[in-house]
DNA sequence: CAGCATCCTCTTTGATACTG
DNA sequence: CAGTATCAAAGAGGATGCTG
């Protein structure tokens, strides 16, 4: 007989970690953004990224600026222009995420 | 120069679609412990889940049905069992999301 | 252009009660 | 046990206006 599954048990994989990290809606379609056009600038994204805010947007790149997935580039000069790309982190982890890009595009219905 | 990006850029990937399938709070947590234990009861599903209301679980788990990555086989007694795991599709799609815990639980900090 | 501040909307999730 | 129905709450996201 199995033993008691609980929640303790999934807070302590790395799966849970990878997706403290990516969660959310948009998190994901940005860092996939990067990797197909860095680097990227503000604007850019927006655009991408359909009719996200600029609070979101901004709010999301600081996030993943933290967690040391993407990088941020000012360039001091107006107007003022700022360019996004990918960290090594960064780029270790979209080697993975593009794997879902590929089951995506064999599995579609 | 390189061209505009634009959001219909996105929404042709293979990524878009995957994502649509497994975005959410609780639908790659929930394919996650199938993988580890299944099958899997609902009241099991509920206990690694934390604090997911009945609802919820039972709404997510409806969707992952239907977009047939995970089977469910009602046995018809009293009281109810109910078991969940993963389809063929849903196995296939845990090989990649597999490829996410091992990075977590090698770039955790 | 690349944001921030404020306020507001609305989807997602939760709590509670109930059923076969 | 495995749900459903109803209602309420929370939190993510959006709209607008402003700034260096």
């Amino acid at each position: 007989m199995r033993d008691y599954i609980e929640n303790a048990d999934f807070e302590e994989t790395g799966f849970s970690y990878t997706l403290s990290l990516i969660s959310g809606k948009y998190k994901m379609i940005i860092l996939y953004c990067l990797m197909e056009y860095q680097p990227v600038r503000f604007n850019e994204l927006q655009r991408y990224l359909g009719k996200i805010s600029d609070k979101t947007l901004s709010q999301n790149l600081k996030e993943l600026e933290k967690d040391e997935l993407i990088h941020r580039e000012a360039y001091p000069q107006i107007p003022p222009k700022v360019e996004y790309s990918l960290t090594e982190r960064g780029k270790s982890l979209m080697v993975v995420l593009d794997q879902l890009c590929i089951w995506g595009t064999e599995n579609r219905k």
